[in-house]
DNA sequence: AGGACGAGAGTAACCGGTTCCCCACCCCCG
DNA sequence: CGGGGGTGGGGAACCGGTTACTCTCGTCCT
């Protein structure tokens, strides 16, 4: 084994291990055990000297110890993409809070949009827990697929996997780019661009054949590539005034902030000549100037539909039925008629 | 023990471990932990067959028990107050980064502003892998001198701990706001509004001294509490505008954001009327309208700091010396000359 | 041919806990 | 006074790995 000598890490003196409470107190480690996990069959006042004996030595448990042992570890993870998109952090919130209401941790991994790392992220990050919130928004459905039995129990955020019995809880996009074309269309915009995110993104992928379906031939769209950043869509803005196009629909809100401030500083002003809408409603939208009309999602929700339903797996197994939320239409001061050429 | 049965989570059937692998195998287990370690003692055709074998039955290694053997995980964790915060994920990013170089993971965990929680949280996070990265600005400093032998090896993030022995990284605060307030002040503004980050916050606590230290009583200052978000600053530029001042420094660009939206709503003209600046720099604030005169943190450098730090106590325990990095004035179009009324 | 040596693989102790099983003891009752 | 039953606590197996030590060969050298 390791460190079979007592040597440990420099500086530390005896390690402070359940062994060495035990004998100290002159008992057993069994009945340390005990002690530590409230199993009453302690008499009281051994009980309070192991506390004490314990408390004197500064002994805790060890996590890792304990996960080997009990076959659990108290501990849920989620992976993102990238920790830096406010969309995540309504879900970890929304996540950290449930899972804590069982007792759980919650620990975030960050795979950074590296697609290799991503996948030997997922699996180790799994296996230190007890169970996996997944948003892999890139990574391709043959590859998920081969990885989804290795995560179990796993719950995927914004993606759904058909028949891998992996249950989901999405966003529906169709429904919110159907609003927002509706909107656009009644507001009497006949071609309109859209900021598209990237292609290998799924929830790309979904956005641009609802806004096909959406349009229904009655309004022109202009696909311009763009991403998911502010900066993607401030760089975006350029090209949409290339277009002679009266509207656009962002892949995000980041992205309509991004064409927003660059169209600002281009002289063209919001709504009169151009109408601007985004997706997800993320807390500055109803700041910016104008406000950002917006598919609202509810965000806070995905967190909490996202444990029950890990929940449900990491007990008696029985899957809880998807999860799909609907955005609403937020109506605010960034989209106005179309401007009567 | 734990499920002497063998009865395991349902569904699954015998667990496949390293003792499987070598059953099947015909070899011991010492074997395939060498194969699997690239232990260059076993023959090649041997361990071609364990591999074989190995991927035949699914097999991986479990990190908790390799953790538990090895008395190391490989991890750190880095624990922060608000993940929803964007100065931590310029921090994150470049901790994880970092520390994937020397071949190490990053969890983070996020301890939602609640103190008593935060303590608790730091210990087990600490105690799941080999070293902790700690920002809780709010964590009393008795509290926190206590908690870091346990939490060692330890670097604080935005706050130090004298004379106990734990690095740090840290900004410093006071060059960045007497260079704000010298901005300010050659622009002739005589009475500025402070608004205020948390009265239990070290970071404002500083920030507050070093700003009676800058102005040396030439400059009028006006506390006005306030907050660290975005709504806060928007809620806190109605009372700015009750005291007659010429210019604000918000606490951090995110407040600054919220005035500046605010003054803006409200018809005040930023800088013909009030002059703004913020404290970060955060990726948004050279987009605003106007774009935000600020104290530019590099951010960017506190997690390789932290790192190395974290890198040198775990390996050969020779501490480094604290990191203090220095903001830089970054004039965007947010302040100009005081109004001359 | 005999012995030294090295390569390759097995044995078993150990990491730090948990818990099944069993034993010792005490109390109470017939 | 003997036996049944309950209670408290110790012994030891086990979680799934790692690795020091040992043992068995085969090779090469004298």
């Amino acid at each position: 084994m390791g460190r079979r000598d007592g040597s440990r890490r420099s500086g530390a003196g005896v390690p402070v291990t359940i062994g060495l409470v035990a004998a100290t107190a002159g008992v057993s480690r069994a009945t340390v055990s005990r002690v530590f996990n409230g199993n009453p069959s302690v008499a009281p006042e051994l009980a309070e000297r192991v506390r004490a004996t314990a408390a004197e030595l500064g002994y805790a448990p060890s996590p890792v110890a304990r996960s080997l042992a009990l076959g659990r570890t108290g501990v849920i993870a989620m992976l993102v993409p990238d920790l830096g998109n406010p969309t995540f952090q309504g879900v970890l919130n929304g996540l950290t809070r449930a899972a804590s209401d069982q007792g759980y941790r919650l620990l975030v991994a960050d795979s950074q949009e590296d697609l290799d790392e991503e996948a030997v992220l997922a699996v180790e990050a799994r296996r230190r827990c007890d169970g996996l919130v997944l948003c892999a928004p890139r990574m391709p459905t043959e590859r998920l697929r081969e990885l989804a039995p290795k995560l179990r129990p796993l719950v995927l955020v914004n993606r759904e996997l058909p028949d891998a019995d992996v249950p989901s809880v999405t966003i529906d996009f169709e429904v919110g780019i159907r609003d927002l074309v509706a909107h656009l269309r009644g507001l009497g915009h006949r071609r309109i661009a859209y900021l598209a995110g990237p292609d290998t993104s799924m929830s790309n992928q979904i956005r641009v054949r609802a806004l096909q379906v959406a349009v229904a031939g009655t309004v022109e769209v202009v696909e311009l590539a763009c991403g998911v950043s502010f900066a993607d869509g401030h760089a975006a803005a350029d090209h949409v005034i290339d277009h002679d196009v009266t509207a656009v629909i962002a892949y995000n809100d980041l992205v309509a902030f991004g064409a927003l401030s660059r169209l600002h500083e281009l002289g063209v002003r919001v709504p009169a000549q151009i109408s601007i809408v985004g997706f997800d409603d993320i807390p500055f939208a109803r700041y910016t100037t104008p406000a950002l009309t917006t598919a609202s999602v509810p965000i806070g929700d995905v967190g909490p539909g996202a444990w029950s339903r890990l929940w449900a797996l990491m007990n008696d197994g029985a899957p809880e039925a998807d999860l799909r939320l609907r955005p609403r239409l937020e109506v605010r001061g960034s989209t106005g008629p179309a401007p009567t050429a």
